[in-house]
DNA sequence: GTGGTCTAGACCACG
DNA sequence: GTGGTCTAGACCACT
């Protein structure tokens, strides 16, 4: 089984945003709930390459988020309540599918990744504050 | 008419990236072609609530991809002859609509967008690798 | 031991051009190669009475040409893959004795090193621009 | 006749240092002399597609300099007493002929007109230093 | 302690 | 007034 887990190294994201918002996603999607185990600092650390204090620092902010637990001396565990904040399966398959299309179209368009990523990030701003307009 | 540019302090993007992909972006899609204009360095640093010199670098990094065109006491304008990789408005629409609804989407799902954003670099780099695996 | 590197403030070559090229320069010539370290931008910046982030530019420019190497929090590395452009010590000390007996030889007849540079920009740009004639 | 300026805008030089070292060039090799004409700011400034106020700037230095002499409502003219610092046609061709050999030894170990204009400079330093450490 | 980003502000080169 | 270079110094990301 391949790891769940994958840093781009030549992203300008840094890497443990990329971390973040990888467990972030894998807990919304319910891929991993309410107690399921972490893999330990290390384990992940070498898995991704990346140095363990960047791993620690990641299950530090997540637990100040509440959405991690760390016990010490046993493990780090998801501990995330929010059940309305779970996707069920159909949407997260909607979502998944809607990017690969998404994806395959700016690919044959030219678009860079990061020019897609911008216009996402535009587009959801935009969002918000139309939203808000509306108040 | 509202900027064409702006910049989201709260992103872990750093703001000369976001910068350099919209100014790539507006190319791509012919917003800005062959010959246009720029901001100058300090109007548009102004523009933007950003220092001078983190737009010099962006002219800077542009002008060495062949992006711009730097004129010293002139000013700076776009220098993209690659019409090929122009967008027709209609690929655009067609992108654009679709990640307008896949904001919304994920927006009534839970995610937050640095999630999303997550999820289109991974989906990137998976199409690109399938590509090569492929050959 | 001197150090390798030496900025001169009073020429009209802007300090990070200068730094650059003898980068440049001491890579073709086998000085430094593949994955050799390179003194940290604050270590050369206090050596050569620079500021740390005209050093920085510096090495970043060198990345963007794929000839240095950063990594966060660990240094910076050669990256020149390409072989092939590296000078023999033959064809350098060849170069390196012309250039001194040039160099004399303007001195002795009073003209400036300005004027040098000047008659070897001139003569370089004639050369490339008789072998694009003969084309 | 071709006119004995050129002005190399991609050159990292400035434009008026370009110039003005051309000019004093000129002046050593007694192509220039004594009371010749300059061509009138204008002309020069169209001959070689720049700003007229850099041609001004170029001359007002010279003339600091003694190299020129400007006589408002009649022209510039070449004022540069020192025999003695003029080079014999000799001289000169001597000089040239060694940095067309030159530049074409650099061109052909795959050096770049900066990297040799940097040991170039670099030489010349080290020679003024040993002459004053000999002293 | 490494590189990375950004700011504020000075002075220069050029039109 | 345009872009270009450089400084000093702050704070961040990562090992």
């Amino acid at each position: 089984m391949p790891s769940r887990f994958h840093i781009d190294r030549s992203s300008p994201r840094p890497v443990y945003v990329q971390l973040q918002d990888q467990i972030q996603l894998l807990i919304h999607r319910g891929v991993l709930s309410q107690g399921d185990p972490m893999p330990t600092v290390r384990a992940l650390a070498v898995e991704l390459g990346v140095n363990a204090n960047t791993v620690t620092r990641v299950y530090r902010d997540l637990q100040a988020q509440g959405v991690l637990r760390l016990e010490r001396g046993v493990g780090t565990f998801v501990d995330e309540p929010k059940e309305a904040q779970t996707l069920t399966t159909r949407e997260y398959q909607s979502i998944s599918k809607r990017v690969e299309e998404l994806v395959t179209l700016c690919q044959r368009s030219g678009l860079t990744s990061r020019e897609l990523i911008q216009l996402v990030g535009s587009t959801w701003k935009e969002s918000q504050s139309d939203s808000k307009g509306r108040k």
